[in-house]
DNA sequence: GTCTATACAACGATAGAC
DNA sequence: GTCTATCGTTGTATAGAC
């Protein structure tokens, strides 16, 4: 899995640059409107240079959600093995906030959420899904949780997940932004009987 | 008369069946993903018949949302005359919800969640945004509110918009989606002070 | 109002030179 | 590791017969 010290005799970085752009074109204009001619472009080189480094574009997407995913689940298995008190859903809120502002993991969801239908159907898109509900399910426990509950614990996720689409046109710091989007999702798990 | 029955293989109200059948594998499989080959295979037409009844495989999408977007609209004119009370949001909240629950308005929605990146350039796209904008400004005044405040109001509505996706895999009726989406958002804007 | 046939561009992906 | 060149497919959209 670690890609890093695999391609350590390459000379520049370019694998980590394409995802970088890759990345943020697909975030900006949509996967499927992307072309790998533009992707290429802004870096520079030819398409057939991307196929060195990735063997499809979905090759690309699945490289840098990997890492994001992997993440994700470290902290949902720390969680599986606690006990559902509300100190803990607290506790696992913040921690998963933590992730989400950790390098482009915020960009990463970003992507994931504006283009489902691109990737419900690729390998890392089903993980995310899977992983997704799993986080829903430690928040509020399927087997007694309401419907009701079910869904404070999605919008819960979803605050932190989507602070930067609802408030993107407050005039607000970055960290203002993240603090409120926690303040809210704590008030929505904390609200079940 | 009943036109709908008259005939089996050559149906009136054809462009309705077009929006019907576009809306539905738009949502399903995206914007993109969805060719308008795809759509005519669906009809038993060919792509020329659809050209016949739409300019553009965009002007579909203008079409069946156009009507959607007049509708919210016309609660946002209301909204912009009342005063804003805490009883108002409540009632606000109840017309808008209301309004989502008839035809297809529901799917819409989730349509233009989706495929945000696909749409957010095109005519319907842009006036999308505007009226959901104001939505939020009459839950959550943009001169006194809080950044707080403001994605409370957001999660609100997005209580609203995303219910069947958060509660997809819940084994409840559309009516108890629909019960718990409300009053969940009802919740989150009767919180701010 | 729907058809056949096709124009034309862009896409993802590959082969092979350097 | 990047290039040129190209393949095969699919996409939107159009022209003209019926």
């Amino acid at each position: 899995m670690n890609l890093a010290e695999h391609r350590a005799d390459s000379r520049p970085d370019t694998r980590a640059r394409i995802q970088a752009v890759a990345l943020e074109l697909f975030t900006e204009h949509g996967y499927d409107a992307t072309s790998l001619r533009e992707i290429a472009e802004r870096l520079g080189v030819t398409k057939a240079a991307l196929y060195y480094h990735f063997k499809s574009k979905e090759e690309i997407v699945d490289s840098f959600s990997a890492d994001h995913i992997d993440k994700i689940r470290e902290i949902v298995e720390w969680g599986q093995q606690q006990e559902r008190t509300p100190q803990f859903r607290h506790d696992f809120l913040l921690r998963y906030a933590d992730q989400l502002h950790r390098g482009q993991h915020h960009q990463i969801m970003k992507f994931f959420h504006q283009n489902q239908p691109a990737i419900k159907n690729t390998q890392n898109g089903a993980r995310m899904k899977d992983v997704f509900i799993q986080v829903i399910n430690l928040l509020a426990d399927p087997a007694t949780a309401t419907p009701t509950d079910r869904l404070r614990a999605g919008l819960a996720v979803m605050s932190l997940h989507a602070s930067w689409l609802l408030l993107e046109n407050e005039q607000i710091t970055d960290d203002q932004r993240r603090e409120a989007s926690v303040e809210v999702a704590l008030e929505l798990i904390d609200r079940p009987a």
